[in-house]
DNA sequence: TGACTTTTGATTGACAGCCGACAGAAGTGC
DNA sequence: GCACTTCTGTCGGCTGTCAATCAAAAGTCA
């Protein structure tokens, strides 16, 4: 949490650290409880140095607010066991939806990101924001009914969108390719449906938020990068989802790649990553070599199927990302790396492109504690981290004070 | 501060803006105040909604603690008329060292990072840890002296170094100019002449602190790029300094210029940036173009003195720095890009160069709002970030209440 | 079974923080 | 000069928090 400390003189009055600042609030305590470990009344004074009794209240508060439950006895160490409480998933619910170009992903789940109803969906983006978000509310009613959840038992609301979005208001900003949905306003619109909290974000920073809260929970510096129809990437610094000032970082498709390549890309430039390594470029290529695969669906399973010419050009796709992640890794010098996308399903040659290049570009203090793996949430990412995107303001210090108050 | 913001619903509960929370403190109030313009009373009441008297009462302890002082009073609107406060930058002092590969700039500033007294002297940084500290704390010392302040009176010490730096602990990591300083305890080292907390951080790093708290303090996103003997760069992100996993963040030098140039680099790999367009490649250039250009110095002449062809060498190496930046500026969406450096001072061709590369090769929602300029603090960029990474944290509300407690 | 240990809940008193009310200070306007 | 307005400092009371104490609960160990 505190991406930040500072060195204290020995025998003098020094900078508080920031992790330090623990004002005694049942906000407070429940952020010690939610990692989910059960923990014992002195586990918590030990880790705070409150009084017990103290602790006893805000106990109690949580769980009036069934936000922690019991979580059994331990055993006794010589006097009267002590018992444990643990973080409550199941007080709230999540919904989390994540549209994409052709299909939407709609989950509700609990304050852990665990899904509990789900449904995926044929949905064009391109049908306008009212359309779809209808679709979207209509499918959401029926998966909360499923779960036995009503629209005011959800924390909030999160939903991930195949463009930029202007964080603070929840809308899309000049998106490329969801026509009628520039600067829509999408909390505003589901609002007639779910009089919570809606927090909207782009699909790929969603999908690093899920992946991040789902396997990497510690990792302060990571990149998600989805290498699908399109090249894009999320990026958590400093324990943070970034979004730079339009709401556009993460950028990666139109980034030059290194090589001086002159690919024709649909931004106007030449050279451009997503000209020549995304999914659609990839089958390009393929069919330039006479194979048949009208989309990439049939690349992958062309590639699947072992085909060698084809391996190579997924391996060849996976340096040419590789090289430009190597320029990232230099500049934002990330502990871990996620590959997620549909075209991270075209196994391990694609994986080893993007290592090969990243390894042998970038520095050797920036690599020698960088892993790049490919994603354990996959097509989850995204709902994962609309849930994720909700828990992680909705459970704060503040507004879990809120909550139980 | 509250980088984020969230959609609430109307009329219902929502989640507390993060910037709402306000804890009153005299930490807290004196946030307010940090800017430096005069408030009343009155003022701090409507911005807090605390009632007079608790207002009254901090600003009493801030006055106690002359953090703040008396600023005269505003013209009556009919009755008494409020007396006003502002912050005190003469509380205490800070030291602040910017160690360069052959020279030290060190300076004393007060809480507003204004300069009080300074010396820049030859110091290769070659010498080693302890020959180059020693050295460095007898001119504080001096530097002190000369404006009647002790050592107990700093708030801190703030020092730059050319290299990485592990943040956490003030080591050097690796540094490849720095021999002998590899984990280093510079704290540990100057903590002998000065008992108060010392940060350490990379010296660009320092810079782009520096250049965002005198030039741009309400930018969120900016970024710092040093051209020199090197090439580097401070990213600010989310208003807060980006320092990657291994402190090795920014590292602009050895990315790959993107039109598959092969020059190689002292890294072993071919067509880094700083293979091309630093301020020792430039020179070379010129030399195998003729012209006598033993260093980077008599190249800045040549350059100054209005040769076409030195322009255009200069021009040409702007735009393959832009080249590097629009990546950067596609996966980091600044708002601000600040070009310093010896090789800034090469005049507008240089400038010319970088905003032409990368205004071609960004994205628009990117570059809409994008400046990219020239450093305002020059030279003195390192010394005031070194005071701002000091007064950064030795101002925050833990602090504040510490040093009134 | 009984002594001992540990946890838990309830009670109590001390204390700090904050507020509202009040009176005095220092101006303006007639 | 006087009424009025606005600002300022002080005081008492309210509230919420904390730490210490005590008794009861629930186990272990001999």
């Amino acid at each position: 949490m505190a991406s930040f400390s500072v060195i204290d003189e020995q025998n003098s009055v020094a900078f508080a650290p920031a992790g330090n600042t623990l004002p005694n609030s049942a906000g407070a305590l429940f952020q010690l409880l939610r990692d989910g470990t059960p923990r014992t009344r002195s586990d918590l004074t030990a880790m705070t140095g409150f009084a017990r009794s103290t602790i006893s209240a805000r106990v109690e508060e949580l769980l009036d607010a069934s936000l922690i439950r019991p979580a059994g006895e331990n055993s006794s160490t010589g006097g009267r066991p002590p018992s444990t409480f643990a973080f409550n998933p199941d007080a709230r619910s999540v919904l989390a939806v994540d549209l994409g170009g052709t299909h939407a992903r709609i989950a509700v789940t609990d304050l852990a990101a665990r899904v509990l109803a789900e449904k995926e969906q044929e949905l064009d983006i391109t049908r306008g924001p009212v359309a779809v978000l209808d679709a979207v509310g209509a499918i959401a009613m029926e998966l909360l009914q499923e779960t036995g959840r009503s629209p005011e038992d959800l924390l909030g609301v999160g939903v991930g969108v195949p463009g930029p979005v202007e964080f603070a208001t929840g809308r899309p900003m000049s998106p490329p390719i969801m026509p009628g949905w520039d600067h829509f306003d999408i909390p505003g619109h589901l609002r007639q449906w779910f009089p919570v909290p809606i927090m909207v974000d782009n699909d790929v920073n969603a999908m690093a938020l899920g992946e991040h809260a789902v396997t990497y929970p510690g990792v302060a510096n990571m990149m998600f990068v989805k290498v699908a129809t399109g090249i894009g990437s999320g990026i958590i610094s400093d324990g943070r989802l970034q979004h730079g000032a339009q709401g556009a970082a993460g950028d990666l498709g139109h980034i030059a790649i290194p090589d001086g390549d002159t690919t024709p890309c649909t931004c106007g430039n030449a050279g451009c990553l997503e000209a020549v390594a995304s999914g659609p470029a990839i089958a390009a290529q393929l069919r330039e070599r006479g194979f048949d695969v009208p989309h990439h669906a049939a690349m992958l399973d062309l590639v699947r199927s072992g085909d060698v010419e084809a391996l190579r050009t997924v391996r060849q796709a996976g340096r040419q990302v590789g090289s430009v992640l190597a320029g990232c890794v230099n500049l934002l010098n990330p502990s871990v790396i996620v590959i997620g996308g549909v075209v991270s399903t075209a196994g391990e040659h694609f994986l080893a492109g993007i290592r090969e290049a990243v390894y042998s570009r970038s520095l050797p203090l920036a690599t020698q504690h960088l892993r790049i793996v490919v994603t354990q949430t996959r097509a989850r990412a995204g709902v994962l981290g609309a849930s994720a995107l909700v828990t992680g303001h909705g459970l704060s210090v503040e507004n879990v004070n809120r909550l139980v108050g």
